[in-house]
RNA sequence: GCCCGGAUGGCGGAAUAGGCAGACGCGAAGGUCUCAAACACCUUUGGCCGUGAGGUCGUGCGGGUUCAAGUCCCGCUCCGGGCACCA
């Protein structure tokens, strides 16, 4: 059926049906699937191109979080499909994770079926959604084959020394009874999940060395396409710091010494105290007998405090360290001083010991204060410095081969050549990040596949024994101890070294080990000999385009970061892939009242409600309008009202596009002065939405395609009428650029329009005439004194003097003007003169 | 404390390179169609003054640069995020 009536005059009320959307996003969802239209085969011919959004945890139907997220990824997976790409756009679940398994226990269902229940309600809203996957890829973390792989690594690794055990003072939530790595506990010492305030505990804990890779993915960061305060957290998180770290001596303890790291050697004269974390082992050695009970005393006491106590730098100094009755040598200078411990002195960084400068640090300064100790300036300040420590620049005093030196960089390196050559010390350089605690005291997770032999220690389970699988007949109790410890026949094991009785780790993995590296497993779900197939993995990395919450800018991306490169180096991934994202983009939160849409809170607003009234479109359209996708939004009493305006907007364009506007009448001429505006006007539109989408400007693109829509019905409504030609080559390019984000009532009305050809989502994406997208003729806008006084039209081409001439000429700015003289005439032709009295 | 980001009508937002502030949408008011309603459509919609033409003020606050500032500079306020005894 064409659309306008073919000859003559015409109006074209009443001649189709109305917009259904139910009835076409059923039709084409089910289409897209049969046809296979977004399958991606590894040998596929067309530039590749790998877009991906973070795999969702499956909590059951989507969320409107979820509806942004993949209506941003799907309109990119589309656009670059229409822009002739072969694009890998693959989908899975974050299977495994505690809220199944605490539902386990909450109502006896095991988390496996329950997972797999809510990963098909997950899946069901996002086919709802009109998302384009190739679900051939789709993968579960807990998928005994992903398992596999992912305890395959787990002992590449260990082989390695990547990943390593040890016994360390880790944090313990007790709410999801289990450690967290450090990355998980928020600033105020809470757990990111449960929010209980997290403890410490001494436990035997397996880790992945991720500091070794702490420098490389610092400078790294520089080549990445992402967003700055994404980098800045990780360089923040990494947290490098460049210095030195030399030994003192201890007197009067035989071969005690105390080693300290300090971004400042310059300032190493001005020591006048030296300070050790409580837990330092030379506590025990050097503290001096007429000390010990105080120093006992103070140890205890601190060993009770929880980390944000500790952390609060409030509570009066002199109660927050202790004198040991121990003296340290200074190797600078061979001065003695005292050796102190203090509780804002961590075991965990650097040393656990530090060189205290009072003149030139201000903590020192106030812990020197408070007890009574000395300090000695060896960097000059200004005259007139009144302060206390001065951090600032200055000549070098007091520091014998250093003095006068004012340059500090000079001053540090000359110290720390003299620490080389005397060899007391090095340069060092520390890092803020430590390595990655991945086990975790849970059932719902990937078992560590280790056993525990009494004579062999720990033993990897052979890889033909793998996967290690987790046992379906276990209780869930509350209290949450893990129910693979009270499960025999799990932990009864053979060591398959010495052929005795072994114990099989209960340990699971952390589930962001799963998804460290599920971006590469997509590339080739279907490789049964390695976990990353090396051809596929070239072809598709690094994902061009990553999509997420801006919640994983340390924890996930920071791990898949660690990951690419440990596979890699292992080679279990391609040498060259070491970034996994070559661009990031982190869309807003939709909230509600200000907080997080979450079910605990029962604010979550459904989309299956707006898939059945309004449709998906409507849905995917009001996302796509209502603001910056980097930016929040918060969901309101009127965004139904904004959903149902996008509503209105799709009711339109199917009115205009099957022929049934009102009064509209269609003509067949030749091309008149308006014909070739819209014509134009339509170039500008495709010039416009193209350059919007790559800067990720959707809601401008939205109002841009509204406002040409507006257009067409007012010319469709002219007195003159609408040509034919004209209005169909409008209509048909709008579709063909509203395609990526309304893909189903765009699909159903190219199909009315052109049934005989190629479906809407196999057309070329339109590139705009620019000879047409130029502009002719313009406003200009006359200013006198910066005030618009006037607008002319004028040709684009104009001259500065025509331009002037026009603007001095014209009957309103001779009248503003009263006779006055122009003192200064500033001309920007074609769009602006400002004329200055 | 340090580092990022932000503040524009009643609301969501636009202004991409210093050059027409408020695009587009929502809401509101009035109207057309209808027996009525729904749908749809039309008009108005930053404040103040004015019947009108028009004038004037206006982008968190105070200064500055410029012919011209939402945009640049200096100094603040408030909101959001990150880091924080890290030696």
């Amino acid at each position: 059926m064409r659309p306008w009536h073919p000859s003559g005059v015409s109006t074209l009320l009443g001649m189709a049906d109305a917009y259904d959307p139910q009835h076409i996003e059923a039709k084409w969802q089910r289409r897209w699937e049969t046809e296979g239209a977004y399958r991606v085969d590894n040998d596929d011919p067309r530039p590749p191109y790998y877009v991906l959004c973070m795999y969702p945890y499956p909590s059951g139907p989507a969320h409107q979080g979820h509806v942004r997220n993949y209506t941003f990824g799907d309109l990119l997976v589309r656009q670059r499909t229409m822009q002739g790409y072969a694009v890998l756009s693959p989908i899975g679940f974050d299977s495994f994770g505690l809220p199944a398994e605490n539902a386990a226990i909450k109502t006896g269902v095991h988390p496996r079926p329950f997972t797999d229940a809510r990963i098909e309600e997950l899946k069901s809203s996002l086919r709802r959604l009109g998302a384009s996957y190739d679900w051939r890829r789709e993968l579960h973390s807990h998928d005994p084959l992903y398992m596999r792989w992912n305890q395959v690594i787990f002992q590449k690794f260990l082989d390695a020394g990547l990943a390593y055990r040890r016994n360390a003072p880790v944090n313990w939530c007790p709410g999801c009874q289990t450690v967290l790595a450090n990355e998980q506990v928020l600033p105020d010492g809470t757990c990111e999940r449960s929010g209980d305030l997290v403890t410490k505990r001494d436990l035997e804990q397996w880790f992945f060395k991720i500091t070794t890779y702490a420098d490389e993915m610092l400078e790294a960061l520089d080549s990445l396409d992402w967003p700055e305060r994404v980098k800045v957290m990780q360089r923040n998180w990494i947290g490098r710091s460049e210095g030195a770290q030399f030994a003192l001596a201890v007197e009067g303890v035989d071969g005690a010494e105390i080693e300290v790291f300090t971004t400042r050697p310059d300032t190493a004269f001005g020591v006048t105290f030296v300070v050790l974390a409580p837990e330092h082992p030379l506590v025990e050695v050097i503290t001096a007998p007429e000390r010990r009970e105080d120093v006992e005393a103070f140890v205890e006491r601190v060993r009770g405090e929880s980390d944000i106590d500790r952390q609060s730098n409030e509570g009066p100094l002199d109660k927050r360290g202790v004198f040991t009755g121990a003296y340290a040598v200074n190797p600078f200078n061979g001065g003695r001083v005292p050796v102190y411990l203090a509780d804002y002195v961590l075991m965990t960084y650097g040393t656990g010991a530090i060189m205290a400068v009072p003149a030139e640090d201000q903590r020192d300064w106030d812990f020197a204060k408070a007890h009574g100790l000395a300090y000695l300036r060896t960097v000059a300040p200004p005259p007139g410095w009144e302060g206390e420590a001065y951090t600032g620049e200055g000549p070098r005093i007091n520091s014998e081969w250093l003095d006068g030196i004012t340059d500090t960089a000079v001053a540090k390196q000359r110290a720390i050549d003299w620490l080389v050559s005397n060899r007391v010390g090095e340069r060092k350089v520390n890092y803020r990040l430590r390595d990655w605690l991945l086990s975790r005291q849970r059932y719902w997770g990937c078992p560590i596949p280790v056993l525990y032999c009494p004579t062999d220690g720990i033993v990897k389970v052979p890889e033909d024994e793998l996967p290690v699988l987790l046992p379906d007949d276990v209780e869930f109790r509350p209290g949450g101890d893990s129910p693979l410890r009270h499960h025999p026949s799990f932990m009864e094991a053979t060591c398959p070294v010495c052929g005795g009785p072994a114990q099989r780790e209960t340990d699971t993995m952390d589930t962001f080990v799963d998804s460290s590296w599920y971006f590469l497993r997509f590339c080739d779900p279907w490789d049964e000999g390695e976990p990353v197939n090396a051809d596929a993995a070239l072809r598709w990395m690094a994902v061009d385009q990553y999509i997420g919450g801006i919640e994983h800018a340390i924890l996930h991306l920071l791990y898949a970061r660690f990951y690419t490169r440990a596979l890699a180096d292992r080679g279990l991934a391609p040498g060259g892939i070491r970034e996994p994202f070559a661009r990031l983009f982190t869309q807003g939160m939709i909230t509600m009242d200000g907080s997080k849409m979450s079910k605990s809170k029962g604010n979550l607003v459904s989309p299956e409600k707006y898939f059945d009234t309004v449709g998906a479109d409507s849905l995917r359209l009001f996302h796509l309008f209502v603001g910056p996708p980097g930016d929040d939004f918060d969901w309101s009493d009127q965004t139904d009202h904004m959903i149902e305006g996008c509503h209105r907007f799709l009711g339109r364009l199917w009115r205009i596009a099957t022929g049934s506007v009102e009064e509209a009448t269609i003509v067949e001429r030749p091309p008149t002065g308006g014909d070739v505006e819209i014509d134009r006007q339509v170039h500008r539109l495709i010039a416009k939405v193209v350059s919007d989408y790559e800067r990720w400007s959707y809601n401008t693109a939205v109002a841009a395609c509204m406002e040409m829509l507006n257009n067409l019905y007012r010319y469709a409504q002219s007195a003159e009428g609408a040509s034919g030609a004209t209005l169909d080559f409008a209509v048909d390019s709008m579709l063909t650029l509203l395609a990526p984000m309304v893909p189903h009532i765009t699909a159903e009305l190219w199909e009315r329009r052109h049934p005989e050809a190629a479906p809407l989502h196999a057309q070329r994406w339109p590139e705009a005439d620019p000879e047409k997208v130029k502009v002719e003729r313009t406003t200009m806008v006359v200013q006198v004194n910066g005030k618009v006084r006037e607008r002319l039209s004028v040709a684009n081409g104009v001259t500065e003097a025509e331009a002037v001439e026009l603007s001095l000429g014209s009957e309103r700015v001779v009248e503003v003007l009263a006779g006055r003289t122009p003192s200064k005439v500033i001309a920007r032709p074609p769009k602006l003169v400002n004329i200055v009295v």
